[in-house]
Formats: structure tokens, C-alpha cells, sequence
DNA sequence: CATGAATGAGGCTTCATTCAT
DNA sequence: GATGAATGAAGCCTCATTCAT
């Protein structure tokens, strides 16, 4: 377990706390406090104060592990994005075939997540929903341009790079990988945002996962799969 | 003129404002002074209090006109889908194939804005920019429901809607048609905000507008045509 | 006196204040509930939240007049050099002989100051309280470069402008003539002070104004006069 | 060296800290660290958290070391005073004439400070810039009564006597020796800041050192001297 | 209808301080 | 004795909104 936990957390860049939540108790109550009140109330309604009630702490201590809101945001997308390159990494070993490996990868970024309890601080379905519906404002800030300098997305660019290399393998003067694999990454937060909230926006189907369905389909279309 | 005017603005839904922006010369120096002002310092940091200074009015007259900068933002968005399904009916006028209508669509969808000088309080190209940047805020948030039941993202809904149909026309058996409008159209607005502040998310070529090229051809690969 | 009142208060740079505290009833009162309350507990313990306190108003309305605390004491401290300014001109006014007319504006700069009945919304003995002990810290601070750029000093300088030019009047080779007035002016305010709280740091003699004889001796030595 | 350095350090009050910060490296890490922050940042905005970052401690045990910021400051204020008495006392060793060593002691108490090397931890030219622009702090504030009783500002009434007891030897019925004193050393302070800041309220001549020219004029007019 | 004035509420942030090791 | 962790309290500031003219 040490191991696995050392594998997501450590690619998360130092700079985006001021204390690593991961080393003290009250740090994973920042964390697992964040995930329950965050996909509760939302980003914007979101505050300091109201975490720091929920966790029966002040608002002065979680300003010990990080500077704002905008940045344990950041640590959670960025945990996600960590977590989910160890998701791909775990359905591509040992699979030779590039094509099989990519439709795994596919399935791996676009499925419903389920807990994974391996880590108690961290309850991936509601990160997940967190993810969907917030992590677009990790980056449309103003802030983007200084935070990418930091280093801030640095997983999330190693995941699409990483998808974007198994592409390259299937058709090497492809043009687009980075292109097509960030959309489908958004494109699954969205609709499966869509299909919640503004379902004439998407497609459902009855009894199959159709975000998944879709992407799959999606990128076997575009890379002459089959 | 005029008439091509309120084809835009007439679809708005009416609740989004108190009063229409568009019956006096100090709604549209708030929809301008907006646009101006929200194009340079962001959603997050847009007040009542820095546009009213901006454009030399006060916080109560634009209350007046919107109950808050969130349905000032959703006005602006509403906007914009409207000005594209308009752009979208120029550009499919008088044309027969299906497929081609469909080019022509997708391209108006995911082309760069250039300033349209028919709307003198509008400035599209930092329109664009805002909705870009900012647009996915307006459903991501925990108003969604109610506004969406206020109709608030109908003419959103109408222009995949309309997307849709055509490519219902090429492929009436094909699954997924909202899904793959909406994802081209919010995918679009994802990739030209990489290409400026992520460039490792997304791909660019020297000369050619490599957004637009790669939504074509996606959609092209995905219904199988040429 | 709607004239004298104007003397005074148009020579206060608009920069320091938001909105001009004497163009309303809020206004004088935060002036008069300043002088009380800064005067009672001093300016490091003074508190836009105190302050609203006491005069039954709220933090965020003397926001509008004033940005900070340091420019509310700046106000003050302007308002007091103008109001020295005009003090020292009533005394100088018919007097022919520059010696005598030195002499009475040293005496009124170093004198006690009594209640002038002309200011409702200012209670000159306790601003004169504050200036002395409080009024270094306007321009012991690290935003003094900037508020001298802004002309936040201009009516200090005026006033030991024009001292100088009377000193210049009876010796008009003298080299030190503004260092000798701004001494006189800030040893005023530091014997007043140690004369309340260390004494032995000052003289002070039975009966008689100390201060005030001592730097009249002081200047006339200096300048050889009688 | 150890007995000069117990001179200066002997004569600083034993409640104006909690424990003597020259009996330990950390101690002398905090003056010298104060030192260096504090004439950078000021007293306005210097924090103990400041500070233990700054030399590599933590809040908790400069807390050890000083009550509060204030306390530190008057301590930093005290040394220097105590500095200025030694430095003083060596001007005036086996000079006879009164007026000779009374010119001495105002050079010695105007003059710009040198470096001197004795003490690693103090930087005398810093602690100079901070005693022009802060010293005034340590008691135009609400304790300075309280502060006075514990005997906080001992050094300084000493200095003052010293010179004082210079003056009345020249001439035994001058009335305000203390006050001469004080105002001398407090504008000297002044026009140093004035020089620096605020050059209208001072007189400054190419290649000379006009501050210290006006104060020895200035005391030799007043006395009568030549 | 537009605006100037005022304000209640609450977010954000830091300070000064204590406690446990 | 030194330090890492935690926190209560308070300051500072702005927002969104209402009221009166």
C-alpha cells in the first residue's frame, strides 16, 4: 500500500501546499473534508470557514496547508489526474497488442469510477464528481499561466502524453494525439456532466454506458481501428 | 439590420435579465463594458463595482439590468449561441448535401471569430474569448438546474439540436449525434485555450488552423464519410 | 465662515479620501468620531470596526470615505497643517516687521492649541493630541515615496515654505532655513509629548509655556535677532 | 572586546525581554535577522513569522526570546542608545574644554553612523535606518507609561543627562538643557528622513554633511559659544 | 428611470499565542 | 531549550443589495 501511495502522491507538485496534507491527520481531514463539502456545496460556495466547520477545526489551520481554495482544488485535481495515470498504467501491463492497450486506456479515463479503498482520505467517487464539474477552473483562471509555470499540470500533461504515445504506436504520422486525447479526457467530464444535468445535450441509452461507448467508438473511428 | 438584430437578441429567455439590456443606450454600455472589462480580468475577479467604475455608471443602475454577474455572464453566453446558430443558417443556406452542410457547420462552429460590425455594443472576437475561458461556469455551478428549467440553455440546446438533425440526415441509425455536437463545440473552445496557455495538451501546426482541421476530420472519420 | 471652512479643507489633496468626508453628515462624523476614538486609545489600536462602533455606522460605509486607516490619519493631519497654515496667516496679517512676524509664527506653531468653536466636526485640541503623538507615523511608513508623489505633503511643505521665506526675509543668506522651521515644528510636538509622558527628557518651568519660550529663544539666536 | 560588548549589552533593562537573546546564537540570529528585515520591510509589516523564516527558526522560539515586536524594537532602540552614550564617551575622554567635548558629543550624536565592526550581530548602519524611522514607535504608543515605569527608556534619559550636565558646566543658568538635547538628537532623526524622503521640509548642501553643520551651529548660537 | 448613499453579511487572511514533544 | 503543530481572535476588505431621491 506504501508503495501504490507513494506512486500518486508523490507526482504532486510541492508548490501547490504549504504542508503536505499527507503527513499529518489533520492534513487527510483537509482532504477528505474538501472531497465530502466540495462536491456537497460546490466550488463556489466553498469556503475556508465552512470546511474548517465540518471538520471541527479554524479556518488558520487549514491555512497551514494551503494558501487558498483555488489551490486544494488543484492538490485534488491533480491527486485525480496522478491516480488516474496509476489506473492506466495497472489496465495496460503486460498487453502487447497497442490497439488493446489504447482501448483499455480509453475505458480507464472515460468509466464510471468506483471506490477504490486503498486510500481512506479519498473518496474517489465523489473526487470524480468533483473533477466533472469543477476542474475546469483549475486552469480557466488568471492565474493559469503562473501556476502552469509552477508546474501545477504537469500530470495531467504526462497522462495525455503518455495516451498520446500509444497512439503514435498505431499510426505513427497521426497528427493530432495531444488534440484528441485532452478531448476525450473533457469530453467525458462534460457529458458525463450532460448527462445529469442538460441531457438534450448528450445521449443515453438505456442499460449501457454510453459516455464510454461513445469514446471508444470515437477513437477507433478516427484511428482506422478494426 | 434590424431585423437580423432581433433574431439574435430575440431568443434570449427573458428572465436572465430584469430589463432588456438592449431598450437603452446604458444596457448596451453594460453588455460592451462587460465584454471590455470580463475579457481582461476574468469571471472571478468581474464585479458590479469595476464595471460600473469602467463605464462611468453606478452598481445600482446595473442592477437594474441583471440580478448578478452570473446571469450577466449567461446573457453574453445566450448571446452567442444565438449568434452562432445564426451564423450556422447563413452558412447552410441554399445548400443541398447533407454532408456539406454539415462541413460548413462544424467549421462555423470551431472557426476563429472575427469581429461581426453589425453589433456595435458586441465585440465577438473577446466574446469568444470570454466564452472560452468562462462559458462552462455558467451551467457548472449549483444554479444548473434552476436556470435550466428557467430555459436559459435552450438556445444552447436548439443549436446541438439543430447540429444534430443534420447528421441524422447522413446517418439516421447513428447513436450518438448530440453527444458528438456538443462534444465538438465545447472540445473547441477547450483546445484554443490550451493552444494559448497549455500548448502540451493539444496540437498545433505551422500555418493552418489545426482546431478546426481536426474537428472536421473527427466528425468526418466518426460518420464514415468521403 | 463657509470661506474660512473652504480655506481649509480645499487645500486637502483628493487622493487621500474616496469621497470627500465633508459632503456629508457620515462624513463629519467619521471625522469628529476619529478625533475622539484615535485620540483615546491611539492609532495602533484604532479600527475601522471600533470606529463604526462608536459612531453607529458600519465598517463597510467608512470604507467609502476612506481606503485605510492611514489615510484617514493623513486627512487629519493634513487638515491640521492647513489649519496651522491659516492660523499662522490671521497672525502675520498688518504686521510690518518680519522679526515680529517670525515671532508670532513660532508661537503659533509651538503654542497649546485651544477649542476653536468654527469646526463643529473637528475638536482641534484632541487633533493636536493625535498629531503629536500619532502624525510621524503619516510619513514613517513604507508608502511615503508614493504619497509624496501624491502630493499628500504639500500642505506641510507649504507651511515650512513659508516660515522659511520670512527667515529669508531678515537673514536672506542663512543656509538652514527649512531645517530650522521643520525642526521647530516636529520639537514641538516631541517636548509636548515627552513633557506628558518622559518628563526627563524635557525642562519644563512653573507657570510658563516651556515649549513654546525655549524654541522662540531658540530661533532668535540662531538668527542673531535683537 | 567582551568588555565593550558588556557595556553596551549591560545597560539594556532586563524586562524589556524573557530571556537575553546575547546568551545564545539563535538570540543573536534574531537581532541581526531583525535588523536586516526590519529596515527592509518596517516595523508596520514585520512579524515574528517574517522573521523565523527569514533566519531559518520558527515563531514559537523568537517568542522565547521577545514578548512581542515591540518589546524587540525598544530592545534594538535601547542598544543603540546605550551605543550612542559609548561612542560619546569616547569622543569626550581627556578633553578638558567643555565646549570641545560638548561639540564632540553633538557630532558624535548627529553624524552619520559607520559600521562599526565590534559587534557581528548588530549592523550599526541598518539599526541606524531603523532608529530614524521606527524609534519614535517604541513610545509614541499606549504602553509607553507602562514601559516608562519599568524603566525602558533608561538609556536614553541617560544620554540626555550627560549632555545635558555638558551644557549647564558652559553655562549653569541655561534654562532648557534637556530640552535642547532632545530636540537635537530627535531632529537630527528627522532631517536624516527628511534628506531621504522629503527633501522640501530640509536643507541639504553639495559635499558637506549639512545636518550635522546645523545642529552644532545651532546649539553653539543658542549657548552663546565663540 | 437612473443614481448617490449606505450597509449587513461574510469571505479572506494574519496575528499573536499556546501546547505538546 | 528549541521547535512543529495548532488555533482563537481579530483585522481587513469587498460583495451584493437596498433605500431614498
Amino acid at each position: 500500500m506504501i508503495v501504490i501511495h507513494s506512486n500518486i502522491a508523490s507526482k504532486i507538485n510541492e508548490k501547490v501546499y504549504k504542508k503536505d496534507p499527507l503527513t499529518s491527520d489533520l492534513g487527510k481531514k483537509i482532504l477528505s473534508g474538501t472531497i465530502e463539502l466540495m462536491s456537497e456545496i460546490g466550488f463556489e460556495d466553498f469556503t475556508f470557514k465552512k470546511l474548517s466547520d465540518s471538520i471541527a477545526s479554524t479556518e488558520a489551520s487549514i491555512y497551514r496547508y494551503f494558501e487558498n481554495k483555488h489551490n486544494l482544488l488543484t492538490y485534488l485535481t491533480m491527486w485525480y489526474w496522478s491516480w488516474l495515470q496509476h489506473k492506466c498504467a495497472i489496465k495496460t501491463i503486460n498487453i502487447e497488442s497497442s490497439e488493446k492497450r489504447l482501448e483499455n486506456v480509453i475505458i480507464a479515463l472515460t468509466e464510471p469510477v468506483l471506490l477504490d479503498e486503498q486510500f481512506d482520505y479519498i473518496n474517489e467517487v465523489k473526487l470524480h464528481l468533483i473533477v466533472i464539474t469543477e476542474s475546469s477552473k483549475v486552469y480557466h483562471c488568471k492565474k493559469v499561466d503562473r501556476d502552469n509555470k509552477e508546474g501545477f499540470f504537469l500530470t495531467y500533461k504526462e497522462l495525455v502524453e503518455a495516451v498520446a504515445s500509444i497512439i503514435l504506436e498505431i499510426d505513427k504520422d497521426y497528427q493530432y494525439p495531444h488534440m484528441l486525447v485532452s478531448t476525450i479526457i473533457e469530453g467525458a467530464h462534460h457529458q458525463r456532466f450532460f448527462a445529469e444535468h442538460l441531457p438534450r445535450l448528450t445521449d443515453t441509452h438505456e442499460g449501457v454506458d454510453s459516455v464510454t461507448l461513445f469514446f471508444v467508438q470515437l477513437i477507433k473511428s478516427e484511428l482506422k481501428i478494426d
